[in-house]
DNA sequence: AAAAAAC
């Protein structure tokens, strides 16, 4: 064991990623202060924790804590006074101020990551889940945690987080970034996506942490980015990432917009390891210097395919390959998303090298997780149409802490405006949406999640990655135009096995998204409405357009020999690269052994198997 | 066309 891992280290060593020459204009000044080394382990923010004790979980420096907090729940026995762990946030000058206990009370775990990612996950429904690898010398997968070595300290986190076994992305992803290999990936949220790619850069940054920073006066040099679409996402990956380094001397700080800077700031001035950011937050600590990406040896883009969609493409190009982060194949890249569109593939491939594709689950058969209803609705009938659902619901108790309703609308506008209605009509509902604060943001979606207001009104802010226990309903209120889309809204509920409804209200206006709809509720063994098909085959004015087509999220790209613009043709299977699949273990029978398990925790899939 | 994301 011991020795696998040094093997890594060793070999980590003797491929040791080359320190970027290029220094952008607008930092050469600043960095022209010296870059001097670091002595080893005084890095800043850290106090002076031996690096080699953080290997030890019981000794001196770094692992010390954790059997002697146990039995003191939350307190972590703040190593010097003022004010122990749990209230001193403020404390940014007590550098020895204890990490607060992300676990609270040892001795009685609390359930709450339990039931996030074990509670109702049928692992057993893992086995049958296809794998699809592609690239050179695919890594091997492993069975169990002990099969890799990821450090002590990391080892401990995982068991508090009662993770048994690896989830199927996490058995292949995980070798594969301990290989230092790029990665495309696609998996679905509720399997420890996140974990996937925090577990190796954790560890790989514990495995470093003598590497030697520069020092700006004020420049901070973390080792490793995490990028999310949304700042609520940036959140929930903090928060996961801080309870997987707990104890391991790893700093993960967020930074994100609509918030002031300047705790941000103080937070990064600590030391920060990971940072977890949004786009434009990011570039602007970039442009201020406060942050460079040097030293950046792990790049992680979640949502990947929105990262690089129109919107954010031009941004993460800065921050990739404008600024000074290293290059792509001395850093490692590692890019996690439900859906992969081909083009975005094509676009995604310009940051990685030499990299593995890899998709978990697959897009086709569905388990009965969330039943997918559609229901004709003309404009005007949606608000009363809602409204007898609300009712319907309430009277079954399907409306409380525990059965949570998420509708999604298309505008900021269109949610001010039905959250205000809901509540005129004695629903209580709030509302997230970008053009409210952040702070109202944040109270809107703990106010939901705690279950005092059980209606959420929603945009697309809220469609990807953020996983909300007890969503019992998703109601398109007003759907997408894109099919990924819809697929990542209803990915909300039927989740970590617990079933779901979605419900869409079509009308006319909806017509583009007629045939991919009808296909998707198809493969999932939805019963898709006569009318929806007649439409679907109505508007199938698809001549030109590409889109639709099987939904096998799962194909690589580069495995299709050519741009078949004959190929697949008309159909137009050719958007996720697909169309391939097509009888073949995948698209097929009734289950082909995924689906109807006896739980398929996973299978809801379909739709959430790629969220 | 809309949404997200910095000040």
């Amino acid at each position: 064991m011991s020795a696998s891992w040094a093997d890594v280290a060793d070999s980590e060593k003797a491929g040791s990623r080359a320190k970027p020459a290029y220094v952008p204009p607008h930092l050469r000044n600043r960095q022209s202060e010296p870059v001097a080394p670091l002595p080893e382990n005084n890095r800043p923010g850290y106090g002076v924790q031996p690096a080699a004790s953080r290997w030890t979980p019981g000794g001196a420096g770094g692992g010390a804590g954790y059997r002697a907090d146990a039995g003191r729940p939350g307190y972590g026995y703040g190593g010097g006074g003022s004010g122990g762990g749990w209230n001193n946030r403020s404390g940014g000058w007590d550098r020895k101020e204890r990490e607060v206990n992300p676990f609270g009370d040892d001795a009685d775990l609390e359930p709450v990551f339990t039931e996030k990612e074990n509670t109702g996950i049928n692992f057993d429904a893992y086995e049958d889940i296809p794998i699809e690898t592609s690239g050179g010398d695919v890594p091997p997968p492993v069975n169990t945690f002990a099969d890799i070595d990821l450090g002590e300290a990391l080892n401990l986190n995982i068991r508090r987080c009662k993770y048994v076994r690896p989830t199927p992305v996490q058995r292949h992803a995980i070798p594969i970034l301990l290989g230092e290999r790029d990665l495309m990936a696609c998996a679905q949220t509720g399997s420890g996506k996140t974990a996937a790619f925090c577990f190796p850069i954790i560890s790989g940054i514990m495995r470093d942490q003598h590497v030697q920073r520069p020092r700006g006066l004020r420049t901070v040099f973390p080792l490793a980015v995490i990028l999310s679409p949304t700042r609520e996402l940036a959140c929930q990956i903090h928060d996961e990432a801080k309870k997987f380094s707990y104890q391991t001397g790893v700093k993960v700080v967020v930074a994100y917009g609509g918030t002031p800077i300047n705790q941000q700031l103080r937070e990064l001035e600590r030391g920060v390891d990971i940072l977890v950011a949004t786009p434009g937050r990011l570039n602007d600590l970039l442009e201020r210097a406060r942050v460079s990406m040097q030293m950046i040896k792990f790049l992680a883009l979640d949502e990947a395919d929105r990262m690089l969609d129109m919107g954010f493409e031009p941004q993460i190009r800065k921050i990739v390959e404008q600024m000074d982060m290293p290059p792509r194949g001395v850093r490692q890249t590692m890019l996690f998303s439900a859906t992969f569109p081909r083009e975005i593939q094509r676009l995604a491939a310009d940051f990685l090298s030499n990299y593995i594709f890899l998709a978990v689950g697959r897009v086709g058969s569905s388990t009965d997780l969330i039943a997918q209803r559609v229901e004709f609705v003309h404009e005007s009938d949606k608000k009363s149409h809602l409204m007898d659902l609300l009712h319907a619901q309430r009277e079954n108790g399907a409306q409380d802490k525990q059965s949570l309703t998420l509708v999604f609308v298309e505008t900021k506008r269109g949610a001010d405006t039905l959250e205000n209605w809901l509540c005129m009509n004695d629903f209580p509902a709030t509302s997230i949406h970008g053009d409210r604060t952040q702070q109202e943001r944040e109270v809107a979606l703990r106010s939901f999640k705690s279950g005092r207001t059980p209606i959420l009104v929603a945009t697309d802010v809220a469609a990807r990655g953020l996983d909300i226990p007890h969503v019992a309903h998703v109601v398109n209120f007003d759907l997408p135009n894109e099919i990924d889309d819809y697929v990542h809204r209803i990915g909300r509920t039927g989740r970590a096995g617990k079933s779901g409804i979605a419900t869409a209200f079509f009308n006319e206006k909806n017509a583009i998204l007629a045939r991919p709809l009808a296909e998707l509720m198809q493969e999932a063994n939805q019963e898709v409405p006569e009318w929806l098909t007649r439409y679907a085959s109505r508007a199938s004015f698809g001549g030109g357009k590409k889109r639709g087509g099987g939904r096998f999220g799962g194909r690589d790209f580069r495995r299709e020999g050519s741009f078949s613009r004959g190929g697949g043709g008309g159909g137009g299977s050719d958007y996720y690269g697909g169309g391939g699949y097509g009888g073949g273990g995948y698209g097929g029978g009734p289950s082909g052994g995924y689906g109807g398990g006896p739980s398929g925790g996973y299978g809801a899939g379909v739709t959430s198997a790629w969220d």
